[in-house]
DNA sequence: CGATGGATTTAAAGCGCTTTAAGCTCCTGT
DNA sequence: ACAGGAGCTTAAAGCGCTTTAAATCCATCG
């Protein structure tokens, strides 16, 4: 029963060699379409499949892209399956390897190393510039999600600043005039982000107001409760990200706050949690599946065309309109 | 750069084989301590690191236990990363297969046969008792999360009934006597649950009233309408999961019903969604690390200790107390 | 009719590591 | 002094596949 059939065992039944079954499994030019035929029965005859370690091994090339992710992040799950169909897509398996409480960034990333991966990509990495540099010069990288510094390292990662851009444009366009951002807190993310309402802030001629938070709920709905707590409400409320959002929303309803009757909410994300349908929450797209086809696009430009030199991919994100904005109600 | 040391390498600078060397950075017995010291510095030195792939492929036992996910799942989330850590224990490497928009089951099965994984976890798969059946045939194979009939599988799931059990122990001994249960709809999980519902109010005395539901979000707010609609409302809600909680209590907020003022709400899973702040929800926690633990326990103990009967690992949950449960207003 | 060359096929050499069996050195015991 | 071991070390044979270089076949050509 343990016994998986082996190359040979089709090259023996279909009475060719072992090279032809190669050539012929993988759909490489060469034998003729008898052998060919040949080969196909008896692989389906024994249903052979290649074992994947021993292919990995016998090729130079590996052909074997490393994910560096954060199993528990739900972004980081959109991501990988997109990074999945592409690789697929471009002749590229996969390796998964995720932080766990007794796995940090660097064990994880050893993993991955061990396997020889050709290329690895990080999703939202933690290591530093100048970590993130001396990893790049063993084996191309690719970082999605943040701006690094290093001159090694390519780059994939939304344009902050144009996300909050079209959440404002949005609300403007809608009437609103009093709009407060909810902050996210340290971080080359949240600054991109508050920085894009700033910006179109001063362009509308409106009064920018940045309130504190931190990325969670919790921020969330500790803004909230001040903005409530103040004598004149803002039209609109634009967060950092949507669990602050979430947050918000639930500090409002709370306090008999109606959304969007008396404000409007924009979360930044749009993650599962704004599509769900109570909470059906405006925010800001960030293209999961682009974001991975740039990266896979990225590593595999560096192994099979060659590329040397460094690329930063800035994707745009679009505006995803649901049911926490409209008009102001003075409108 | 691209030469990374190899085994050969390390044996020429530490004037030894190979074959010395391998068994040096494994851990074996046989080579004495001065040699193990000239490899060891050799190997650091070049700080060399094994390649897998071969090492996989050298070795007879592949040592490799494979997972089967879907990556958008939190609690697949959370159970992966505690398998990882039972198997990096077990001295086993994990590789992670997950389901996608282009990689239906079986497909993804097929990739952790292809790295000829020694066993296969499932973590809660569609696959027909049959299926996983014939599947067990090939390679050892360890359920996760629900029951299976086929007699090859081994099967780690909790005891659904117990945890709403404890819930309502919870409730009633808080004073509680009108409970409603928001059922989970079709499904072996959902169904344990509502067993246990209606066998634990029998016991004491109760009416029983089950709410259709479908543990989303959704399914909990039209419940909570539903409930709020009602001339008499209960002290309290069990959810059949924590989702469809958040969805009854999102309702009840909106419609001015205080939690847990006027009833209480218990969810089950112990989602991160239950332990969010503001939504504070008891619930029922499953102990993911103990069923992964059973989980890889069970794979290396027909791996390692020859076992061919059949397990089922039933495991007891247990309830977490939070904020959305109190004794209930006329008490 | 042998030479020429393109189309197929295959023997054999790895890929980088593990493992087995044999080899060596140095003691012990008689 | 020598058989028998104990303790190390290593040559060499894989693991199951890919790939390269050489062999084979056959139709075409001068």
């Amino acid at each position: 029963m343990d016994q998986r059939p082996r190359l040979a065992d089709v090259a023996a039944r279909a009475g060719v060699s072992t090279a032809s079954v190669s050539l012929v499994l993988r759909g490489e030019p060469g034998p003729s379409a008898e052998t060919r035929e040949r080969v196909l029965a008896a692989a389906a005859d024994l249903s052979y499949r290649a074992d994947r370690t021993a292919s990995l091994l016998a090729r130079r090339r590996r052909h074997l892209l490393g994910v560096l992710l954060d199993v528990r992040n739900p972004f980081h799950a959109e991501l990988v399956e997109e990074v999945q169909i592409e690789a697929d897509r471009a002749g590229y398996e996969v390796v998964l390897s995720t932080l766990t409480r007794d796995r940090d960034e660097p064990r994880a990333i050893e993993t991955l190393l061990d396997f020889r991966c050709e290329a690895l990509i990080l999703l939202g990495p933690d290591a530093s510039d100048d970590e993130l540099d001396k990893l790049a010069a063993q084996v191309p990288c690719v970082v999605i999600g943040r701006p690094v510094a290093g001159a090694a390292v390519d780059v994939v990662r939304p344009a902050e600043d144009v996300g909050v851009d079209a959440a404002l444009n949005h609300l403007i366009t809608l009437g609103h005039d009093r709009i407060t951002f909810v902050d996210g807190g340290r971080g080359a993310v949240a600054a991109g982000r508050r920085r894009g309402y700033r910006r179109a802030m001063r362009r509308a001629g409106l009064v920018a107001e940045v309130l504190p938070g931190d990325h969670t709920e919790e921020g969330g709905v500790r803004a909230g409760r001040r903005i409530v707590a103040e004598h004149v409400l803002p039209t609109a409320v634009v967060a950092s990200n949507d669990r602050l959002a979430v947050g918000v929303m639930d500090a409002f309803v709370r306090a008999g706050v109606d959304v969007p009757g008396q404000v409007s909410v924009v979360g930044y994300d749009d993650s599962t949690l704004a599509r769900l349908a109570h909470i059906d929450l405006t925010s800001v797209n960030q293209d999961a599946p682009a974001q991975a086809r740039s990266a896979v696009e990225a590593a595999v430009s560096r192994l099979d065309a060659g590329r040397t030199f460094r690329t930063e991919t800035v994707l745009v994100p679009h505006l995803v309109v649901r049911g926490s904005t409209a008009p102001p109600r003075s409108a």
